[in-house]
DNA sequence: GAGTGCAATAATATCGATTTTTTCGCAAAA
DNA sequence: TTTTGCGAAAAAATCGATATTATTGCACTC
């Protein structure tokens, strides 16, 4: 019998996940605006494959609610605004710190080396490379959660952390942390959560959160204002 | 220009969404077993359509969790288990308290109108006709939580609804509420909801949730132990 | 007799073309 | 001037066929 197939990391991808992959970034980092349309023939073309993968691709978005599925009318990236802004912080508050807790309470010594691991890694990272950071970033307080024995939980948290990220790359170059010691922000919940303290955890976490938030929420007023 | 193009209803529905409802359903109710492969050109012969749109409903359904894709080798309908169960019982206990308090802080006259109209409709029909049952079961529970106004909040409510249903339709008839009066708990929620009474309504919601899942639950036990 | 490698088979993933639906522009009527 | 009703163009949805990839069975070696 064939030793761990579905871990071989060799293959190379499938055009579906080539095309999501793509997609999502391109909605991600905003190079396709918020509302805008998704025509295959264009995507087609710039991606260089077939329709049926690019529609794939495009389903998988919709239930990531990055993309809007409007029936016999074809696909376009999802709306972004304030209140959906501010639905998806309180719900990402809620269901990151229920993560943390479960996390907490089932860790091991992998989870934890993976924990420290992804830290380092994201606190090298030079900040010029925007894209690369927010994939350490990510992959960190995926780390955080990652002991969570909850499938669905974590997906949620998964799917709710790419809505956020959108909003991080809209406001640009205005959120560079500059006024900010995110790395000790940082630090400080890893260290509680390798000594188990489980409500400081939580307590930064969501502090860390709230605060970007409001950074995100005025940039947004000021912006909505013009 | 044309008069809400989106909310027709008159329209036949694409050949997607019916291969999505048919095999949601088929999933939903155990036609289709847990773990079993679902081939592409068996759905095909049996739903009379094209590859693309049998696709595109498994894609859909990845993400509802009822199914899970295997690169390169297809799609299965997802598991279920014990653990999986009780994940689901906790998360929607969660957030249908969230959802719930939302909806009552924001309930108005047409929600409180489309809930006593859906209890009705719930309480009137018989109980012999399984799936007509639940599909009124879950437009109450919905329409309990449909003042809530996060959107994403609410689509994850749906998504655990769903996903709790299918242990419902595997425990069969063992679950057929004899021994509890399900209807006065419904009319007790959705008095306590009418009256805004928040700190009731959560109460009654939860307690419905638990009992009914230790019920499921207890089930699981006796199954497995055979 | 157990394991290995290779073809035959089956199933998936993808493509290109066709069908269906929507959108758009323009002219005719109110 | 605004509405209404075509028809052309564009786009989406779907199909059937092909290319790719996994699985299976069987002969062959050790």
């Amino acid at each position: 019998m064939n030793i761990q197939p579905q871990i071989d990391p060799g293959q190379e991808p499938s055009a579906t996940q080539r095309a999501y992959l793509a997609v999502r970034q391109m909605i991600l980092t905003g190079e396709i605006p918020p509302g805008e349309k998704l025509k295959i023939e264009n995507l087609r073309k710039k991606l260089d494959m077939g329709g049926s993968p690019i529609r794939e691709a495009l389903t998988l978005l919709v239930s990531d609610l990055l993309v809007e599925r409007l029936d016999q009318r074809g696909f376009r990236s999802a709306e972004v605004g304030r209140e959906n802004f501010a639905e998806i912080l309180k719900l990402r508050c809620h269901l990151e710190e229920m993560a943390l807790r479960e996390s907490i309470a089932h860790a091991n010594q992998v989870w934890e080396d993976n924990l420290v691991i992804s830290h380092h890694r994201m606190m090298r990272e030079p900040r010029n490379n925007v894209e690369r950071f927010e994939d350490l970033h990510k992959t960190f307080h995926m780390n955080l959660l990652a002991a969570c024995t909850s499938k669905v939980l974590l997906k949620f948290c998964n799917q709710l952390y790419d809505l956020n990220i959108r909003y991080r790359y809209l406001a640009g170059r205005a959120l560079d942390y500059s006024t900010r010691d995110i790395g000790s922000e940082h630090t400080a919940i890893m260290n509680a959560a390798v000594d188990r303290d489980t409500e400081t955890a939580c307590h930064i976490l969501l502090d860390h959160y709230q605060r970007t938030g409001a950074f995100l929420e005025r940039l947004f007023t000021s912006e909505a204002a013009e």
